[in-house]
DNA sequence: ACTGGCGGGACCGCCCGTTCGT
DNA sequence: ACGAACGGGCGGTCCCGCCAGT
């Protein structure tokens, strides 16, 4: 038997699709449940596998969050981090830019929306929470209080309704939810 | 540990005020990390008590939930509650009257907004999640999926604007939260 | 205020019918749910006091299990401990007088007939468990297994016969209580 | 802690005696102490394992109890159940009996006898207490008072035999046991 | 690729005991 | 004589992680 070195994404073996449905299974239950209130034995119940099989796949736990939510958090990354918010209008393209990304990775919005995700993600790029860098980026030089709301008034405004909106068309969440940041920003 | 002065603690009488600094040291924590994420040692290390000083007291931990949220909860549901929203400038009175509420509450709605939170809320009322509520209020009498969207838009902004601007000025955060609000759900 | 040295029974105030208050209800929980297994707080709730008044009249709480049951034990070693058991017929006569001690603190002898009442009581006079003792009054010179065992019937006997026949008259009790154990020694 | 000698734990295939030795273990210590009073750190201890693998294998602590007493409940009830106790002659014939199946499971009266065994029972059969039902068993169809009394007698005279003649050889207790209870009855 | 067995840690709940105050 | 408040400790449960084995 030949103990296969697993690398740093997990053990790539002959049976691709059971990282899969515990990744599918995961996702389902830390978007009802929470992260924390997840237990591995939940997941494994709920694949129909043991405890020691989900960790054999993800080890430590925390890997599963991190597999879940970094497409997304690298899109965020990638997509959000070369452009310029220096004026007003660019900062608007930018709440744009940020509905599709949102949208695009919908599925695990409702993940990342929780205190417990998004906050408590650990060596995934920066300190501060992706959240408190996406409300910076669309403040203007010297921001006042109004200002401050309003950001935090778009970017939740965007956040929530992708998060909860899943059971809704997808065109339809984009161009709606574009639209209410938008305007959120623009009162 | 430390003896604390006898001074501060009143030698004259009960201790009634010990309550009030577990419940504002619980809102703090409770905010920052999380209910589920925070045991009671942790609240009764803040305070400078043990932890069966403060189980004492409330009994049990959700006990702690209860006392800090239930009267935002009440207060959501006594003044939304008797609020008409069969016209649409009544739901737009509605959601006026939602970021007041929110606002008045400022305090708890980040433990309200986190997914342990009002979601998991056993028996505190009814059965369905009272941010399900809300949104309901906001819809027509047949609401196509532009109008949910932008439903979860509009609380999504009012929510997140009063949870994540606890240091900015309130009138500030009512009054702009407010506007951005309404304008993300006539957008 | 005079702070009455409280002597070895406890203090000797104004109130004493208050400890035969707890007295009666500690006797009645431990006999139906064992003293392990009865708190103080039940007492006290039984009784409509709190738990500090009933650990300032008995404490530790043993001292509860003691006030209860040393009367039916100092019976037992007073009135068991002079009488010779040299001879089989001297034996009977114990058995007979052990019958009569049983049923006159008929009402305490469930509690001591439950494992953890008679074995758990600690510097109540010797270290062996008094049943031990009585068995081995029962016992010739040089006991054989058929000695053991026919001790062993006739204590049992008369132990369980008084503790499960509360209900019934108490000189029938007696009567045929004896006359059981006689009847099992004598086998 | 101690790192046991892997010979002695065989590293072949898994480990099933583990649950034989806690069972044994907590048996001994069910006897001596009592259920309640014996914690699953103390079997832990005496097993040399932690408490953690004890909870592994009896989850929850109950199952330990269940596990150790229902052969014994089995057999009183499937074969004390079927024989009829209508005329006296049969009353007796059930009494043989019973000490046969208390002799047979003699390792475990003990527990059952104490009053956290056999009375605190919840949910392992029926509602009412076994031993009350033996006891019923034993009685006419209109008993008298000397009646109960005899019968508890009987009852506690085979009982309280078997349960503290471990250390008797098993036919002597059997013969005598039976003789003695039989001697209680007909007194 | 997957499992059973087991360790270590943390948390909540409970209980007894004590001190201060009345 | 009695109550409110609080401390220290333990018991049972749950969870993640590790190891040997297959």
């Amino acid at each position: 038997v030949t103990t296969a070195t697993p690398g740093a994404t997990g053990p790539s073996g002959t049976e691709p699709d059971t990282r899969a449905r515990i990744l599918d299974s995961a996702r389902r239950l830390f978007l009802a449940r929470g992260y924390a209130a997840t237990s591995l034995s939940d997941i494994a119940t709920d694949v129909g596998l043991t405890k020691t099989a989900v960790a054999y796949h993800f080890h430590p736990k925390e890997r599963l969050l991190v597999e879940l939510v970094s497409p997304a958090l690298a899109d965020l990354a990638a997509e959000l981090g070369p452009l310029p918010t220096g004026t007003r209008a660019q900062r608007r393209a930018f709440l744009r830019h940020l509905v599709a990304v949102l949208v695009r990775h919908r599925d695990v919005i409702g993940i990342l929306a929780s205190d417990t995700g998004l906050l408590a993600l650990p060596a995934l790029g920066g300190s501060p929470p992706p959240r408190d860098l996406l409300v910076a980026r669309l403040l203007p030089a010297r921001p006042t209080p109004p200002d401050v709301v309003r950001a935090w008034s778009a970017v939740g405004a965007a956040q929530v309704a992708v998060a909860r909106s899943l059971d809704q068309p997808e065109d339809v969440v984009r161009t709606v939810a574009t639209a209410a940041a938008l305007a959120a920003y623009d009162s």
